[in-house]
DNA sequence: TAGGCCATCTGGTCCT
DNA sequence: AGGACCAGATGGCCTA
């Protein structure tokens, strides 16, 4: 297809560049395109057709309605299709933006492959994490529910223990699983219990996803990590320097 | 320049 | 019948 209008929203699956696809804008670029060519096509097609028939004039009334129903029609399923698109678009967006990845103007977008095998993982981590911390709660406070009752202490519930102790060192691994936007997920970490410390795994990818891509690092070739600010958290710490400029990269 | 990623078009299939 | 969903084809843009 001859897409020149492509040009302007060939990157438009952020929300800025989307292009409104309701009847206001309909033939916006490249709809118009479309248009305009189709119907120069079918004006030649028609010359054409009236030349090679010789004056059938009758025959060419009778099929421009249902071609042009036909053409209507088409418009109408494109239409949908782009729209469908575009909101498939802003939902990677949005799982984009829950991300533990820097985001920002001069930091490339993560694909769409990308995103989804980072946001299994992601979730995988969490999981794990969860359950780790889970475990651990339950062993200090177990023991310290013990001691509390023999201590005439109010008795403290492992849940509500949960919630107030581990929130300081959580707060700042959780900086460092936000990256540029720590706001981002901070719903999810005052909704939820709150997380052990990230490793890097989740930034690897496992076994079954592995094959998708040429290398586990993959993901590096798409995003900036904390450009230009080193960054002292424990996701940081462990990986080389090598890595870390590998995982850099600008527009 | 090759390869990756993307948007769009298009035809087919399934569902309501 | 109309709409949603899907996959293949095509062409543009960008980066190494």
């Amino acid at each position: 297809m001859d897409s020149d209008a492509g040009s302007t929203c060939s990157r438009s699956s952020s929300p800025d560049l989307v292009v409104d696809d309701s009847a206001g804008s309909f033939f916006s670029n490249k709809m118009f395109q479309t248009y305009c060519r189709e119907n120069r096509a079918d004006s030649e097609a028609g010359q054409g057709r009236t030349e090679h028939c010789g004056g059938g004039g009758k025959s060419k009334n009778r099929s421009d309605p249902d071609k042009e129903e036909g053409q209507d029609l088409r418009l109408k399923v494109n239409s949908r299709e782009r729209k469908r698109m575009h909101d498939l678009n802003q939902a990677m967006d949005g799982l984009r933006e829950v991300m533990p990845y820097a985001h920002g103007p001069s930091v490339r977008k993560l694909s769409k492959i990308s995103t989804l095998l980072l946001a299994r993982n992601y979730i995988l981590m969490l999981s794990s994490s969860l359950d780790e911390m889970k475990k651990l709660v339950g062993d200090v406070y177990g023991g310290a529910a013990a001691q509390s009752r023999t201590a005439a202490h109010p008795t403290i519930t492992p849940a509500a223990a949960t919630v107030h102790l581990p929130l300081h060192p959580l707060a700042q691994s959780l900086h460092s699983l936000v990256g540029s936007t720590p706001s981002a997920l901070q719903h999810h970490s005052a909704s939820t219990a709150p997380h052990s410390p990230p490793s890097t795994s989740y930034l690897s990818f496992h076994a079954p996803v592995q094959g998708l891509l040429k290398d586990p690092l993959h993901l590096a070739g798409s995003y900036r990590h904390f450009p230009g600010m080193p960054c002292p958290c424990s996701l940081c710490q462990p990986l080389p320097t090598s890595t870390l400029h590998s995982l850099s990269m600008t527009k």
